[in-house]
DNA sequence: GTAGATGCAAAGTATTTGCGACAAG
DNA sequence: CTTGTCGCAAATACTTTGCATCTAC
């Protein structure tokens, strides 16, 4: 879990403070996807002196060094995620809000394709699918 | 071409003011995706007295009217374009900004899959792929 | 004529930044 | 020690809104 992160940071020459270790802790325990504000909640439950501008400047570092992913979400604030290997793309529930992780290889490799018939190599993407829930399930 | 809109609009209930012309016109011959910022350049030209507060209410109404659609793309401000019948991707060049607009049938079909997989009616989605262009074409 | 649209400036959100005090390597 | 970080509050960027005036239907 968290031994991952403290890696990363020394790996990237990332000063390791008190309030990093927190940040990194709460994301690496949290199994949604907060956006800043929420992090910040959690995040004042074990440390109430942090500020908000450590979490931003903390989730941004974060971003660059690969330990963290950022999401926006249609019309939304900017929400985080721990970056592990395996990648995946996300369901929205349009109604609750949910959110459900899939992966889909066959996807993946149709975008590579995709790219590479307009003479790009892909390097990033991003999938989002918004969806309500079925009724009944035959 | 604007024909379009106006139609819409007409449909829609929506009233036919001078600005909403304007915006609907500028939208309609941009080929590109312009933001608020650009599009209120744009439209300036034509009437300089238009506020960009009715820019940002007329795109927000064309949006909920079926009449534009907005890309928030990584990291920058929502941009618009017009909607037409075919529904198309996005495919961005991230060095230069480029946007290829792009379909693919197979990947559609396969995002209703994964919905459906999960008990879910797609009702939307988003897909953009970042690239940088390949050196030598094979 | 009347409901809804506009322009302006002020108010919101979300996020970033300057600066003096402070802490990690 | 020295460089980078923190907390704070002020600043910024984008977008929305209250209100008096104006306009399409």
């Amino acid at each position: 879990m968290s031994e991952t992160i403290v890696a990363k940071c020394l790996s990237k020459g990332v000063k390791l403070t008190d309030q990093r270790k927190i940040i990194a802790k709460v994301m690496s325990e949290s199994s949604d996807h907060p956006d800043v504000d929420e992090l910040y909640n959690r995040v004042s439950k074990i440390d109430p002196k942090i500020s908000i501008a450590t979490v931003y400047r903390t989730v941004k570092l974060f971003e660059e060094s690969g330990i963290l992913t950022k999401h926006e979400f249609k019309g939304g604030k900017a929400r985080y995620e721990e970056l592990n290997e395996g990648h995946h793309d996300h369901l929205i529930d349009v109604k609750s809000g949910e959110i459900i992780e899939f992966v889909d290889e066959e996807i993946e490799n149709l975008q590579k394709k995709v790219a590479d018939k307009y003479g790009y190599t892909l390097v990033d993407h991003k999938l989002e699918l918004y969806g309500v829930k079925k009724k009944s399930q035959k």
